[in-house]
DNA sequence: GATTGTATACATGCATGCAATAATGCACAG
DNA sequence: CTGTGCATTATTGCATGCATGTATACAATC
């Protein structure tokens, strides 16, 4: 939930840094985390880095073992599938809204952020990639009135977001997911219902089928099938 | 004084203690909740119930002012509003999955719990309607083969629930309830999409209307719309 | 009489101490 | 050489102490 406050306490600073460094694989999965270590690091005292670790455990990105101490998450591949599930269903219902509410300036925002995308992908440019397709699909649910609900979307979607930065590491081209944005853009504009589900299910259904090999060239991220 | 069992921490105790307590409208929306005031109902220090706190925080069901404390969060008809989205639309999704798998067992057990509800009406037993009810939605999940969907749903209808307890206390007659979900059980074995889509809509949309009434009856359990 | 400045009281936010629990290393027996 | 039992060690889980910041009450002033 959107929390506004003017001054960042050692517990709420804590919990983004430790949660930009998962999101962001710069602490792999696995990894242990004591206590006293990231204490150390952050240069502040056990209480607020416990605090952290469990808002942390509580959305599923540290694992925490009674008198062990936590670990980063390692990539469940049955919770990637949930989140697949939740994130699909959710944008595309938000998407039929929008599709009815969407007017020039709205699309013109859309429009851009696909120029975005292409300049950093003529670039290279990774992160802006990735930060630019986060503003779009985000920018779809303000069009639509729903940005609570995009809220609920990011949260479950931070379980994929690991398995997606791998991902896109490895394949460096993202002409496919360009043309797929402008198929759901156009769809958008042009208030195809059926072609809204179509496009939002080419899109956001494409993580899947990659899983499995990401698994198999990356098993020490993933957890053991139950 | 809680007891508290050998094997589960004290923090974990007054997350469960405070949020049960929150959900079933024991603690209302707006009461004060001081840290040491708890931890001496609790019979625990401050540490374990900031903790609590915190957490139930980052799930809405808690506002916590820097250096001022926290309260039971005020139901928010924003919150509410997206919730139900969020409901409506995973429901609605997982429903169309359960059909294509329910066999004769899957069917036997929905049935099963529309008699547990229509016995809970005949006694007046709101609080076993209620659990009933919640038991034949996840039942549909699992179905579905998405359990872990579920908890997904879970977490958004945090904040409808309590409104929605509200409610139930005030109409003590479920009929209309029940045959919403005879509507939702037959749609699902007759594999009929639209129907599932319609009946879903029906019976998860009904809440809506009721919360402007609720809020003109009970307006100190609301925040002020920003 | 209303308003503002100040002092007090009180609650939170974090650091640290202490007990309990689980992992680790080592000795010793088989 | 291997497996078991014990002592050691390190880490968590919770309690508590101290500092910081806010609300409140009261008094002084306009």
């Amino acid at each position: 939930m959107a929390v506004v406050q003017k001054h960042l306490g050692s517990s709420q600073q804590a919990y983004e840094v430790l949660k930009r460094r998962i999101l962001s694989m710069e602490l792999l999965p696995c990894a242990p985390l004591g206590e006293q270590k990231l204490a150390g690091e952050l240069g502040i005292s056990r209480t607020p880095i416990r605090e952290a670790l469990m808002r942390l455990a509580s959305e599923g990105l540290v694992e925490l073992v009674p008198n062990r101490g936590g670990m980063v998450a390692p990539i469940r591949l049955d919770f990637v599938s949930a989140a697949q599930f939740v994130r699909e269903s959710l944008e595309t219902a938000i998407a039929h809204e929008a599709s009815q509410k969407i007017d020039a300036i709205g699309e013109l925002s859309l429009r851009q952020t696909i120029e975005e995308q292409k300049l950093a992908n003529r670039e290279g440019a990774v992160e802006l990639f990735y930060q630019s397709d986060e503003r779009m699909h985000r920018r779809i649910s303000e069009i639509a009135g729903r940005p609570l609900v995009w809220q609920h979307i990011v949260d479950a979607k931070s379980q994929m977001d690991r398995a997606r930065r791998l991902n896109l590491q490895g394949a460096p081209s993202f002409d496919a997911l360009i043309s797929q944005h402008e198929r759901i853009i156009n769809a958008l504009v042009a208030k195809d219902a059926d072609e809204i589900t179509q496009a939002m299910h080419e899109h956001l259904r494409q993580i899947l089928p990659d899983m499995k090999a990401l698994q198999e060239s990356n098993p020490e991220y993933f957890a053991v099938n139950d």
